[in-house]
DNA sequence: TAAAACCTTCGAGCATACTCTAACGCAAGA
DNA sequence: TCTTGCGTTAGAGTATGCTCGAAGGTTTTA
């Protein structure tokens, strides 16, 4: 699949896709003209680095990610996304907090108004 | 209070501290040598702009926010405010979904190390 | 076959949010 | 008084993550 599709099917504009080959984080294969050649694999990759990056992993943290992934070492896949989901519990919890401030706030804004 | 203490208190360093006022966000009086001079009412603005902040409102939606506090619009600072609880609430769905899906890939990770 | 649409590379440019440097003035302690 | 430390400014530099422009080759479609 030429990176015009792959583009669309992951949602990650061809310059994306170029910079994050540059990165690293992909190696599509090119045909004999130079265009790029995504699989189905790259694909699944890119679906999984883009949620890491929309949960708020650093393209650094990708980075390391991807160089175990690539030397298969689990026990350190498992070692950096353990540390990815406290992350995000933290950011669960910081959240919760931000929208009680929030409505808070909102509460005394509107008794202002109301009164 | 001076500009290192402001910074003790808020969390932000001094250099921000310099580029929110730049940004119009405060506006501490100066003493007789031009030294900054921070209030409560400061700090507590300050305080809040970090929670903005750091519930992912952009410098650029806090300019909004501020201008219209700084007119007593409560109309419109309950406005600009549902907004942004509207996104804490998406931020919030989305992490839960994050979170599903990283402990579905650490399930995969951990079966694959185990057996 | 020719135009339109797609692909390539390389390097520059942009947006956001700081962060620091240089050169200087003022203040407080030994 | 002298040194150390904190303050000031304007403007430059940094980090992150794209995003684009230029110049050119390839593919598709009318």
């Amino acid at each position: 699949m030429k990176i015009s599709q792959a583009s669309e099917e992951t949602g990650l504009s061809a310059y994306t896709l170029r910079y994050y080959e540059k990165l690293g984080f992909i190696e599509p294969t090119k045909d004999s003209t130079g265009y790029r050649n995504y699989s189905y694999d790259d694909l699944e990759l890119l679906n999984w680095i883009a949620c890491l990056k929309k949960s708020g992993m650093t393209l650094d943290s990708i980075k390391r990610y991807v160089q175990v992934e690539r030397y298969s070492d689990s026990a350190a896949q498992v070692e950096l996304l353990d540390m990815h989901l406290e992350k995000l519990f933290q950011q669960q919890e910081d959240i919760k907090h931000y929208i009680e401030v929030t409505q808070n706030k909102l509460r005394t804004l509107r008794s202002n108004i109301d009164h």
